[in-house]
DNA sequence: CTGACTGCAAAATCTTTGCAAAGAC
DNA sequence: GTCTTTGCAAAGATTTTGCAGTCAG
């Protein structure tokens, strides 16, 4: 479904591309980009915040930074988000093309998945508008698996 | 593509629903239906809020009037909302389930279409993650018919 | 060195809440 | 009259910004 890339290549790139647009490399970012990574899933800015925190004492850092590095993994299409209305968003690695989301109103666990279907068809819709997509979103919303037998 | 509702209609199912409730029909919550049904679009609480203020220069009401009876009327799936991330909510009159939404990054423009492929898969995808579906948002970004023909 | 980056705190957004006064029924 | 609703302003929640000091290259 997806290719993998070694983190070290990931990091290889973020390099290039921070020097390419005259970025400094810090350890902030290396951070950040490090822990959504690493750490399969979907973060909010805070949760990022937390586990830094946590994990690495030592570091220095403010919330500010994470907000400002995720905008910009974001607009270097490292990382992508997904919008969750007054909530905030959540910032997974890798690119939103890639796959939807399942997004439980329960636990608030996310599942993903990758539809060829959903995929083509939205190209057939954009195309009878006119409309040029630069990106797309879906989330279906409702009780995941583990959450309905829990009742 | 999808039925109309005489405005009277809408108006008395609102009321029975206030009724069944134990809620009160005021002028504020009139206004506020009034404006997202004749208005066609979509519409910002601060949208609605100016509306009411220049065409009803009369009428006293709070920016919290809107958001709670905004509330009130997607709870009772009288209208719905799409969601903008940090900027906040558009509401619209209608259903979410009816159709998805185009949305121009330009000029911020909503155009909206009601695709069954979509709807059907969805189906299949929630079944196949034993998902209970209850809503789904689909959102495709990009650039408008006459966005582009500006340039 | 120089200009980019950072943390901090303050500001900006958007939304919700507490409360006394007003209004629906 | 009773109980809901309202406007207001204050509080929350999330995100952004200004700035002086810090750090990468």
């Amino acid at each position: 479904m997806s290719i993998t890339i070694s983190y070290n290549d990931v990091l290889q790139n973020f390099k290039k591309l921070l020097k390419q647009n005259n970025l400094k490399y810090t350890a902030q970012r290396e951070l950040i980009l490090n822990i959504i990574y690493k750490n399969h899933g979907h973060f909010t800015p805070e949760d990022i915040y937390n586990l830094i925190k946590e994990n690495y004492p030592d570091i220095k850092i403010g919330i500010a930074t994470i907000y400002r590095t995720l905008t910009l993994l974001e607009d270097a299409n490292i990382v992508s988000s997904i919008s969750f209305g007054t909530q905030g968003k959540k910032y997974e690695f890798g690119l939103k093309e890639h796959h939807d989301h399942l997004v439980c109103l329960e636990c608030g666990g996310i599942e993903e998945f990758f539809d060829e279907t959903i995929e083509k068809q939205q190209e057939i819709i954009a195309k009878k508008f006119n409309f040029k997509m630069t990106n797309h979103v879906m989330k279906i919303t409702g009780i995941c698996e583990s959450c309905q037998k829990k009742k």
